[in-house]
DNA sequence: CAGTGGTCTAGACCACACC
DNA sequence: GTGTGGTCTAGACCACTGG
């Protein structure tokens, strides 16, 4: 792991850092191992620790490292594949989904979520939490927004909030004829809620997965889910099981 | 925008800086408006200009800021919609494409690409490099691998390379008839060559849509596409033009 | 040229996990 | 406790853009 090279072209340091140390990860580590700790790897490698984080950061943010406060840094496994957008025809909710309901409760929806949710202007949302678990491990916290309008027959239920109501929002749902769905992918970054529900630091970059339901010609139901961007790869269209092993350089030429 | 307030939570100096310009961002810019530089915000706020840096950090990858060495940070537009994943039924190359041929070569496969390409272990497959543009700026580069079984008939063709051959091959392709396609999405950081063509720096944040075409049971053709994760939003199973308007807090609870 | 963001340093202290 | 990664500082110099 020698770091001797003084560069011609003046590619960053962190950059050629980055590189040394994934051939390392592919070489001489393996899934799960822990690495030195920052302050010797920077002092092994003649850089400032600042350089070195620099480096490391870039290797979390593309899913080869893991690294907990208070812990070290450990050789991450591969991304899992989550499959999102599979069962092209159901609601959230159905019977073999993904998602555990959390809570639920009863707004005004806020400014930015009403304009998506075209219909219904000034109309309350019920807004649904769920979290979704694969492998052990929680991959996604969601907030469904529901506008009140969409599951009408809900005045039977008594439960006023918690995960048993949110269970039956979504019991009600099922009765709508779904008409087909839209996703919509961009990177965000954790707010402090989700990154405490998806064991990370607020500001962890996450996936966020935009789906508006269609039903009935209306937007029936609006969902947020925001993925962990460094564990999760995000399947669409079937085949949720396939795993692509990055080797030394990832889609090398 | 003072930030006078000693936390009673110790909320990190760079998160609180981030959520006040972003609120700041949304009430006192518009968008293309440039702010004033690192140094002069730093001083503003009292804190380091590195801690500075790490809120911008933030904002950028968030798709609210732009920035560019020896230019400024301007405040950049909402993120575009790019569609991905339409034209369900279609190969790359069709007539629709938003899709630009550059270059052509045939090579032996890269190990990872082979993996995933199950058909063919030892084959060479033809590299098509494409790049997409959309209103009037690169969204992202692509590296198309396509077995050499795939196209058969293309002894025809004379130009061995380039965008002209380019096309040939993808003029092949349409031939076959295409059973699906399968879509993944993940985080990445860009390579050197595909950060030049996305007009960005090496390491910057992209998104990574991998497709396997699947044809006669096979892998007949295998899409690396990186998009630029700052600007663009991707949209799957239609609407690519819905624009939604982050507000102060996006995605408020 | 001057001004911008990008890189890098050598420290310091804090929050957290584990023993 | 000790050891880890996370935050923060106050500088310095480099690479690039534009006038």
């Amino acid at each position: 792991m020698g770091t001797t090279q003084l560069e011609t072209v003046p590619e960053p340091k962190y950059w050629h850092l980055r590189t040394v140390l994934s051939e390392a990860l592919d070489s001489e580590f393996s899934v799960g191992e822990i690495l030195p700790n920052e302050r010797d790897l920077a002092a092994r490698f003649g850089v400032a620790r600042a350089t070195l984080r620099q480096a490391l950061e870039q290797l979390e943010l593309e899913g080869r490292l893991q690294r907990r406060r208070g812990v070290g840094t450990t050789v991450a496994p591969p991304r899992m594949g989550v499959s999102v957008g599979t069962a092209q025809h159901a609601w959230p909710g159905g019977s073999d989904d993904a998602w555990q309901a959390v809570d639920c409760t009863l707004v005004a929806p806020p400014a930015a979520i009403a304009e998506t949710l075209v219909t219904g202007r000034e109309e309350p949302v019920h807004t649904v939490r769920r979290s979704r678990v694969s492998q052990g491990q929680p991959v996604a916290a969601e907030l469904l927004y529901i506008p009140a309008s969409s599951v009408p027959d809900l005045s039977a239920i008594d439960a006023p909030s918690g995960a048993a109501r949110a269970r039956a929002v979504l019991r009600e749902l099922q009765h709508l004829e779904l008409e087909r769905h839209e996703n919509a992918v961009e990177l965000g970054s954790a707010r402090a809620d989700d990154a405490k529900e998806l064991d990370r630091l607020p500001g962890a970059p996450v996936l966020v997965v935009t789906t508006r339901f269609i039903a009935l010609g209306r937007v029936a139901a609006l969902s947020v889910a925001t993925y962990r961007a460094d564990t999760c790869r995000l399947t669409f269209g079937d085949s949720g099981g396939v795993q692509i092993h990055h080797g030394p350089e990832r889609r090398a030429s």
